[in-house]
DNA sequence: GTTCCTGCAAATCCTTTGCAAGTTC
DNA sequence: GAACTTGCAAAGGATTTGCAGGAAC
């Protein structure tokens, strides 16, 4: 199932790479690999720490390198939570937004095609055309409303 | 007027300022003075360099440790276009959210009543209690798409 | 006088870059 | 074999912190 779900982005990849006159690597798969098997939202730091449990000899650079290739090749997107830079998978993914929880740190996506009409609305209505946009709400999750003994 | 606009302000910072047993500083009410006539949006050196032509003794170190004090005592407020931290004025002011130009840089802001209700009901959906939000809307702003010779 | 402020330099933190050695095609 | 990748160490950029001297109360 894991292994399906991300055939289709491994192959994005190979083309991608071949299309640039890229190369393929060991270390590139492997990233991508933890990448498409985890959590959504990991930070760098995240993926780094997952990657080199199955390959120690995986540097941080080259991670920064590879997320970097993810996005160009619509894989990855990065979104910025507290000062913090994290990725998600993107390929294929409908646009969403996130709601934060400030206490015990876990993201929900959310989508709402009334706030997308009416942002084109406001934006229609001063002449500014929309290429993308961030919306993150944050406050706290009902588990942590209903337990307040906050993480931190 | 500008004087007027920015008393309510700085008496705000100086009962901060007392009730806090903190004191007054030439560097601190030249940062503040600055930062209350110019433009909205600036970034940390923005302020910097503008607060430096007119005390040239004045160190980046005290506009960032300046900056922390105008937040706590809720004269400013961070956002971050780009990966860049910039500061606008928040007292007194309404909620409001951002348009970003990505040719020309300007930011424009607006507020929507219905798309504040409708994160109030999604929220509610899944037990969310908000707290806070960030909105940012970026594109191209009526003049740029007018005139497509983008800045960057 | 005590406590707080300031600027500088040094230290962090996160990310990128230069480079010599190793891989892929 | 030519071109790309890698990891390390060093460099960058933004922000914070330690500290000795200076200012406010």
């Amino acid at each position: 199932m894991a292994q399906t779900a991300g055939r289709a982005e491994r192959e994005v990849f190979s083309s991608y790479l071949v299309k640039h006159g890229l190369k393929r690597s060991d270390q590139r798969e492997a990233i991508l690999d933890v990448f498409l098997r985890s959590e959504q939202h990991l930070s760098v730091d995240d993926l780094y720490r997952l990657v080199k449990r199955r390959r120690s000899d995986v540097g941080r650079t080259t991670v920064y390198r590879t997320l970097k290739l993810l996005q160009a090749a619509g894989l990855a997107s990065e979104l910025e939570v507290g000062g913090e830079s994290r990725f998600e998978r993107e390929y294929n993914r409908a646009h969403h937004d996130h709601f934060i929880c400030q206490s015990c740190g876990s993201i929900f996506e959310f989508v709402s095609p009334d706030i997308e009409r009416i942002q084109e609305e406001v934006a229609a209505g001063i002449g500014f055309t929309i290429e993308g946009h961030r919306h993150q709400i944050h406050g706290r999750c009902s588990k942590c409303v209903a337990a307040p003994r906050a993480r931190n």
